[in-house]
DNA sequence: CTCTATGATTAATA
DNA sequence: TATTAATCATAGAG
């Protein structure tokens, strides 16, 4: 009691001993701490030490008696003036360092992560976090190539379950520091009273809080990434397990193919067509994750169509014999289905009951190539006998096709000249036939068709 | 297991 | 950019 009063009646006394208002205190101090004193100025470094002895004296007293004291102290007049100048001095003494410039620019790594969380989808807007939301957001996501099945959807529901551990991890982490940080900042605030801490230091400190916290956001949000790369992997991985595509899918495409034998190019419309057939007629299970990764096109499965496509192209070409059967086949199946389509105005031309008699050598068309060649590869090749008649057989039914063909002959000559970009040579083959291997040297036949098969 | 069929990927090409 | 040719890697049959 007796201490606080001294204390009081000091701090008084540095204030009124000089001028009385802010500044004159301020003045006072200052002029006291640099020792510039004036006239007076050993009476009032006096003052002070007997301040700083009774400051340390408090120490030793009670709790009760401190905060007695503290309230004292925090009820004096002159304690906001004293309050702004000690902050004024520890900003100037350089106390508070000011290290806080190097928050701006924005981490790129962070960035970067961000990035990715936000086209995995796992920090973008929530698409929900189930399996029923997982199959739900499955077939919005891939329009035409819907149900991709077991994989995708299990992708899905382990990257939602990413994401609700993000979601999760990062509020405890949001909540966390807001809850630090205002412990923080009244702890600082209450200390206020008693030491001079100026706003702008807690706005430091709070930031620092903030950087911290952020930068364990940035190892969630990395642990995050990995998870999602790991996973992506994995079912990147999986994906390479091919699928086959369904009996159905393969004969539509097969039909495709062997009735536009002469120009096997489908067009984008065609694609989408025959995608669009393949996966709805069937539940032509494709793996797709890309249409995870990006928002997907809708011309993805265009994409499997022209994979399709292409290796159908090549692989015919390399190796037509192998393929005559199929050929037959689906020439055939067209045929039928051009003569029940077509009605039967040209009956004699396109029955299939008659193809053969007037249709083949009849025919002598601008994709005669195909038809050519594939002549040429049967005589060519020293087939077995059944396998030769077989393939006559199937030239047969090539040309039957490509009669049926030529119910819409008009029709596939404009295809061509709409669709093929890249020149349908003159000979109707697409690029360059393999024929002309068979057809130079057709005593090679059985050799090529020895490499072919055994390939 | 091997072997073939086949979907997917990639580098080269026009 | 679309295709080709080569290649990879698996599915499926034996």
């Amino acid at each position: 009691m007796d201490d606080q009063t001294r204390i009081m009646h000091a701090l008084g006394g540095v204030g009124l001993g000089v001028q009385g208002g802010v500044q004159g205190g301020m003045q006072g101090v200052q002029v006291a701490m640099h020792g510039h004193e004036g006239a007076d100025g050993d009476a009032r470094k006096q003052d002070i030490g007997d301040i700083l002895h009774q400051i340390m004296a408090i120490t030793d007293q009670s709790l009760d008696e401190a905060q007695a004291k503290k309230h004292g102290l925090n009820c004096h007049r002159m304690k906001p003036a004293l309050f702004s100048v000690l902050c004024e001095i520890k900003e100037k003494t350089g106390l508070s360092i000011r290290g806080a410039q190097e928050e701006d620019p924005p981490d790129p790594q962070l960035m970067r992560l961000d990035n990715m969380l936000l086209a995995e989808g796992v920090s973008g807007p929530e698409k929900g976090g189930g399996s029923a939301a997982a199959a739900a957001a499955a077939a919005a996501a891939a329009g035409g190539a819907s149900d991709n099945s077991i994989e995708h959807s299990d992708y899905r529901a382990k990257l939602s379950q990413i994401r609700q551990i993000y979601h999760t991890e990062l509020e405890k982490y949001e909540q966390a520091c807001n809850e630090f940080t205002t412990h923080v900042m009244n702890l600082l605030r209450e200390q206020s009273r008693t030491r001079p801490i100026s706003p702008k230091e807690i706005e430091r400190m709070v930031g620092i809080i903030h950087r911290k916290f952020s930068s364990i956001q940035m190892q969630l949000k990395q642990s995050t990434c990995e998870a999602v790369m790991i996973l992506r992997s994995r079912f990147l991985d999986a994906r390479r397990k091919r699928r086959n595509f369904s009996k159905q899918a393969t004969e539509i495409l097969n039909e495709y193919f062997y009735s536009h034998l002469s120009n096997p190019y489908p067009s984008e419309e065609a694609k989408e067509e025959l995608a669009k057939k393949c996966s709805i007629t069937v539940s032509q299970v494709e793996v797709a994750i890309k249409p995870l990764t990006f928002g997907s096109k809708g011309s993805t499965s265009n994409h499997y169509v022209s994979n399709w496509f292409g290796n159908k192209r090549i692989r015919y070409k390399k190796n037509i014999g192998k393929f005559q059967e199929e050929a037959n086949l689906y020439a055939a199946k067209t045929a039928v289905t051009a003569a029940h389509a077509a009605a039967v105005q040209n009956s004699q031309a396109s029955s299939p009951s008659t193809p053969n008699s007037g249709s083949s050598g009849s025919f002598s068309l601008p994709n005669s190539g195909d038809l050519f060649m594939s002549m040429s590869t049967l005589n060519g090749d020293s087939y077995p006998g059944a396998q030769v008649g077989a393939g006559v057989q199937s030239q047969v039914d090539t040309l039957r096709h490509a009669i049926s063909q030529t119910a819409g002959y008009s029709e596939a000559m404009r295809g061509h000249s709409l669709y093929s970009p890249h020149g349908l040579n003159t000979n109707g083959g697409w690029q360059d036939e393999p024929a002309p291997c068979s057809v130079t040297s057709p005593t090679e036949g059985p050799g090529s068709v020895n490499s072919d098969t055994s390939n």
